[in-house]
DNA sequence: TAGTGGTCTAGACCACTCA
DNA sequence: GAGTGGTCTAGACCACTAG
């Protein structure tokens, strides 16, 4: 028969596809899949593996499998280090900073982090340029109690994004993604117009529950994410 | 020794997060870590497939598992119909059709599906209501000449977003996100101001490489997408 | 409590790709 | 050509959960 489990996987895909299973149809289980595949139950189970991470069907434990009921659309993202991205698409990188003092953080940024008062965090402002032009505003704040390392880092030399990165990984990020009209402040360094719409991806991160760093990345007009869905 | 592939999983991840296993780090080969965790290989293909997936390592044959060199942010979101959105929030939904006409599209629709030329496609603009207030602006074109039978729908009763994922499943789907500042018409109907900072999804379906619709969704000022990355 | 999916094993062979 | 990961098998047992 030569059916590998991508195949498996196809042609339940082409069967959802071509409505021959409806949504919220049962399939037959894996033992018998296998017999009509000519497959070990294994490979089935491999294909329904990945039919399950993207969302095709659903699988539960004597419920069997169904089809999905009401289909969505998934997609992945990947955000990669600012400087990557740029060098990627062929720009020359350029950084500098603009502004790095310890202070208070606003309660946004506190119960961001589920902190239930503000504290003293490293906050850091800076701007990254592709081909010399400005491509994104970095609005930063570091808990420095939990990375006091940072305090002695020369982030005009190195951006606070780089070095995090490669010297105090996370365990959890939540990533936000907004739009936002630009402020008077923000738009100067983005050589844009105050009140441009500018999109903005914010990251939460932690490691086993200690706050890390919350960043607010801030794109420069026009800028946008493409991804393909399954 | 009791060793789940989602336990050897967590403890590759724990020494990648640890820095035991530094970026462009070498692992042992999957035959080596089944004798440490004292499992068989299939396990630790098991572990790894799920590293693979979320960016941790790479793997190539002969060449070994590494840990990936850039570490990137992976971000997974689900879009889901509007309506069940909305409803799912615990709000009511509302929907009205603003306009339906067929018209020759705009050269950017036509790029977006990768046709050379501008043809004849039925425009629908419609609007989404969360608790009677504006929450999405729909703006989409349809390929009618690939579903003809949209053309007998009554769209002002029966939303073209929920007919199309009822009716006509796509096997590709590229997803954009970005800001743009709201146009007067758009701020009207979603009583914003013109100019506000808007955030907009925009999906263009096919089928087998032939097209179905792109749609743009326009979400009233205020709106976020949010996740947890890996 | 019985049916279904999830995991694990030991072994085999295949498919890449590095040197 | 040889080393490594990818797939497949046949069978076993476990873990959930619908009825």
């Amino acid at each position: 028969m030569s059916n590998s489990w991508s195949e498996i996987r196809d042609e339940i895909k082409r069967r959802v596809l071509e409505r021959e299973l409806l949504p919220g149809a049962k399939l037959p289980n894996d033992q018998e899949l296998a017999e009509e595949f000519g497959c070990a139950r294994t490979t089935v189970q491999r294909a329904m593996q990945d039919l399950v991470h993207s969302g095709t069907v659903n699988r539960r434990r004597k419920g069997g499998t169904t089809v999905t009921l009401h289909p969505i659309t998934r997609t992945t993202f990947d955000i990669p280090i600012t400087r990557l991205e740029i060098q990627t698409a062929g720009k020359e990188y350029g950084y500098f900073l603009v502004s790095r003092e310890i202070r208070v953080s606003p309660t946004h940024v506190a119960s961001s982090f589920g902190l239930a008062k503000p504290m003293e965090m490293l906050h850091v402002v800076a701007l990254h340029l592709a081909d010399k032009k400005p491509y994104i505003y970095e609005d930063r704040w570091i808990v420095h109690s939990t990375t006091p390392e940072i305090l002695d880092i020369d982030l005009s030399r190195e951006s606070a994004n780089e070095w995090l990165i490669r010297n105090r990984p996370y365990s959890d990020c939540e990533v936000r993604f907004l739009a936002k009209n630009a402020t008077h402040h923000e738009a100067e360094l983005l050589s844009a117009d105050p009140g441009d719409a500018v999109f903005v991806m914010e990251r939460t991160t932690w490691i086993n529950k200690a706050p890390i760093t919350m960043v607010r990345a801030i794109a420069a007009p026009g800028y946008q994410l493409v991804t393909k869905a399954s």
